[in-house]
RNA sequence: GUGGGUAUAGCUCAGUUGGUUAGAGCACUGGUUUGUGGUACCAGGGGCCGUGGGUUCAAAUCCCAUUAUCCACCCCA
């Protein structure tokens, strides 16, 4: 027995999630339109190289790579296939790889029109990505993401622009008890210096910081040690996590700040947070909504600046959203000093929450407005011109496809939630009219096929 | 990658200390009702009991292996 199925870590989608989901997308779209953001699409996979060394050494892993086509082994790498080193065998079968996200694939469209594009460049994307990770609650293998990001501009005012996003979109998604946080990888670096960590160990320091929301201070603390650092950076922690559990922002920053003041690119990052926490307080982006957290560190590597992240309290997911400040990215493409701030949304968590929390609104199910059923078989030339007419009205509107009994045409449209059904008989047809019966509750009405219209859409 | 659970109809699941014809609900088809859905009643179709081996007179049931899947850990937007 061999029932089909689908590959782990993903889904198919009916009806009613696509109604969800497109109006997740759609919601979002808007938000970036009416900030003038423009509408980008990439192929669904890239050239290996694009992709590799961008998102880590663990992100690295989790890259989809395309077998390359035809007698691939011919041209393998024969010593990394005898001593089955996949590492070393990979890249000469492997030329080509699904996206990992949207933003590398966006500054690698950069680089290549730059001719065409007007900077600061604002585009968004809306696309599926695809990572190799195992897949759990709120993991897949393959899943949306809604991208916005400004390119070519270092202004502070980008961040704010992006963090109205977030809560003009997630307002609009009706995205209950959401907390976009925000923290600067320029405070975080020099944050870690003042505890003794270098440059060198800066990412082994963030990941392990990044963790505190899982495994809470002591979990930080046991990480940092397993990982070689020394008594005094483990304790550090302790210290950070004290000043970070200030129940304002400003307080958090201003205790940041005595740590770090002979820092000056790490009080940069301090006052950037200031002036974008102040000015989306103007905006009535305040707390809970918004919250500067000095624990946030974020596991890709290209960010630079600004980094987000959106979690929702009592959520059976993880974050639901991500971004931040690259200043870089098109630098490995032959194209440096493009600095740029993004933002992403992820559809499939986002329909997670809403889900969870049953916080979609009714009604979101696509159907027909009309069925018009199929009575006699000789001639339906009346039913098909209605249908015609009532199509080009504007509704939507579908003919039962074969003249089977009445009561299975009823129950096809009882099951589908069309509202009106159309029955054309011998009694109608002599007297030039239809019946109309609405299936909510039942009743019926004898019209002129002029009056249709009229009747449905009231 | 580690540990644990599960695998029986299209779906959700029962199935006794091993015992002869493997069940229910939902869904589906037909009927009660030849021009009327949702409710009710009646009838019907549908199963290699995940796969392979073993124990036994006898296995859905016990044992071993294997695969898939779920949960936790690990890791990670």
């Amino acid at each position: 027995m061999s029932k089909p199925s689908i590959p782990k870590g993903t889904r198919d989608f009916g009806p009613r999630a696509m109604a969800r989901r497109q109006w997740v997308c759609s919601t979002i779209r808007g938000v970036f339109e009416r900030h003038g953001f423009l509408p980008v699409e990439t192929p669904s996979f890239e050239n290996l190289k694009t992709l590799t060394g961008k998102y880590g050494e663990e992100g690295d892993k989790l890259i989809f790579r395309i077998l390359n086509n035809g007698d691939y082994l011919s041209k393998a790498n024969a010593e990394a296939l005898i001593s089955k080193d996949s590492k070393l065998l990979t890249p000469t079968i492997s030329k080509k790889a699904l996206r990992y996200d949207l933003t590398v694939p966006f500054a690698r469209f950069v680089v290549m029109n730059r001719n065409e594009l007007t900077f600061p460049f604002r585009r968004y994307q809306i696309q599926p990505v695809w990572r190799g990770d195992r897949p759990g609650k709120g993991r897949y293998q393959e899943f949306t993401q809604c991208d916005a990001d400004i390119i070519g501009s270092t202004s502070a005012l980008c961040e704010l622009d992006l963090v109205q996003v977030f809560s003009e979109a997630l307002d609009a998604l009706g995205v209950p008890g959401y907390t976009v946080l925000i923290n600067d990888r320029r405070i975080l670096a020099a944050v870690a210096l003042s505890m003794g960590v270098g440059a060198d160990r800066l990412t082994d320091w963030t990941v392990a910081v990044d963790k505190y929301d899982k495994v809470g201070v002591e979990g930080v603390v046991k990480e940092l040690e397993v990982r070689g650092f020394d008594h005094d950076v483990a304790s550090g922690i302790e210290k950070l996590f004290e000043i970070n559990s200030a129940s304002n922002s400003l307080d958090v920053l201003s205790n940041i700040a005595s740590v770090i003041s002979s820092n000056s690119e790490g009080m940069k990052g301090v006052s950037d947070m200031r002036t974008l926490l102040s000015r989306a307080t103007a905006d009535g982006i305040d707390a809970p909504k918004i919250k500067f957290d000095a624990m946030l560190a974020r596991g890709l590597d290209y960010y630079t600046g600004a980094i987000f992240e959106v979690r929702v309290a009592d959520s059976p997911v993880g974050s639901i959203c991500g971004g931040g400040r690259y200043d870089d990215l098109t630098g490995i493409f032959g194209w440096s000093g493009m600095s740029g701030v993004g933002i992403s949304f992820g559809v499939d968590r986002i329909e997670d929450v809403l889900t969870h929390f049953n916080k979609f609104p009714d009604a979101l199910d696509l159907t027909t407005d009309v069925l018009v059923m199929y009575m006699n078989e000789k001639n339906c030339d009346v039913e098909l011109q209605l249908v015609s007419q009532l199509r080009s009205q504007g509704l939507a509107v579908e003919m039962y496809p074969d003249p089977v009994k009445l009561k299975k045409q009823m129950k096809y449209a009882g099951d589908r939630d069309i509202p009106f059904v159309v029955m054309i008989g011998d009694a109608e047809r002599t007297a030039g009219k239809v019946t109309l019966k609405n299936m909510s509750d039942g009743s019926q009405e004898l019209l002129l096929t002029t009056e249709v219209f009229k009747y449905v859409s009231s």
